[in-house]
DNA sequence: CGGTCATTTGACGAGCATCAACCCCTGTGG
DNA sequence: CCACAGGGGTTGATGCTCGTCAAATGACCG
């Protein structure tokens, strides 16, 4: 059950705000509002759809595991739902996910987000703007995946950081093996990679990335619109 | 312009069949069928999305230019929407098209489709569901770029062309370099895993693949529904 | 029959995973 | 206060995968 008070913030949220009062009760009497620690294991793949899920504060990985090994396909940051294709298309999760920092996350019943889906144009146009991004966020990722080298998608991916701050340097929000699985490599290259970063503009602090010469580090990584920009 | 006649086969295309006979009419009244040759550029990347586009009768490929190469992001057999992420989100094409073979294509105008969206929950559904499904299957081409090698994805491309049909045999629809391209190698290197796969139950006739001993591919190949089952 | 294009084969090297050792930091218990 | 263990991170050595360049072969078409 869901307190008043939080039932306004949520109604301020991008994702409701411009939907129906009926609709967004409707959608949420339903709702839960859970606080996990990091490291929680939310979704495990195979599972079915039952919860949309709607990052509202911390961070969340999306991974897959394979013979052992786990390799990331995106990260969620606040406010995204995730796990909306499995939602829609009811049918089971494809990846697992995890908190990476503690999180609150709102959970809605799958059936219900269906329904109101139907109701309310509003919500449904939401929904499928949603699922736009998503889809273009990993055509994305393939392109960077198919076409660069993996010290190239770690230049890109420092690049793409920094671009969310105004700052000069780039603060790694996880240990380095989970930010290889996302780069795609090993956490034994990904650390020779951030050192040859190091003739590239760029200094390593720990897990500080300090951006010396943000010209000199994109001369190596050129990042491209249609790979990198996250709104495009 | 449409002929009735043609209308009435697109109406019965699943895409069409359950939406109201006016948001139908309103859809189409401004689009276009068209009919290519194969190896026509239908869509550049970074254009704009002026139109959604619905392959009728054909085949088509995504993907895209990076430095020289092209890389495959996905294979559209009819009846699919592609860019329709692009029309939702009202922002560029991520990514080239264009026919492999001949195709008749029906181009809707895209704010049309974003108009008719708001209009016809049924049609809105569809939309999301293809959207959706458009996602799953973006994921699970990027799981097995993580987690395989090329010659791995090249078995368990067999298998799946394979599963299409009841035969026991596979045409590759096109020149090698193109599936190279899909597959994630170069020309080379897909000669010579089709030479490897010899050993795992496999004839090569050309461009006919012969599985002789489909359980030997698969212990291969090791597939997973989480990857490579279309359906799920 | 000659020319162009698709495909194969060979040789080589770059990129990257793997295994193993080592370093550094932190927390714990004697 | 020190010894030690454990986790995260780095470094080195080695070999596999795969891309690249070059040449040969085969296929198709004028």
């Amino acid at each position: 059950m869901l307190r008043s008070q939080e039932l306004t913030q949520l109604k301020a949220l991008p994702l409701f705000a411009d939907m129906a009062e009926a609709s967004f009760n409707a959608l949420l009497d339903a709702a839960l509002l859970q606080q996990f620690p990091a490291g929680v294991v939310l979704i495990r793949e195979g599972e079915p759809a039952d919860f949309l899920h709607v990052l509202v504060d911390g961070l969340v990985e999306i991974y897959t595991e394979q013979n052992g090994d786990e390799w990331g396909i995106s990260l969620i940051k606040p406010v995204t739902t995730f796990i909306l294709a499995a939602v829609v298309s009811d049918q089971s999760y494809l990846n697992s996910v995890r908190t990476l920092a503690e999180s609150r996350v709102l959970l809605i019943p799958a059936p219900r987000v269906r329904a109101i889906f139907d109701q309310d144009v509003v919500f449904a146009r939401v929904v499928a703007q949603e699922l736009a991004l998503a889809y273009r966020a990993s055509v994305k990722k393939l392109k960077g995946h198919m076409a660069r080298s993996s010290i190239e998608r770690l230049a890109n991916w420092v690049l793409a950081e920094a671009n969310r701050g105004p700052g000069h340097n780039v603060v790694i929000p996880f240990d380095r093996g989970t930010l290889a699985s996302h780069i795609g490599t090993t956490r034994e290259n990904l650390s020779r990679s951030l050192a040859l970063l190091t003739d590239h503009g760029v200094r390593i602090r720990g897990r500080e990335i300090v951006i010396d010469h943000r010209d000199q580090l994109e001369a190596f990584a050129r990042p491209q619109p249609l790979i990198d920009d996250p709104s495009s």
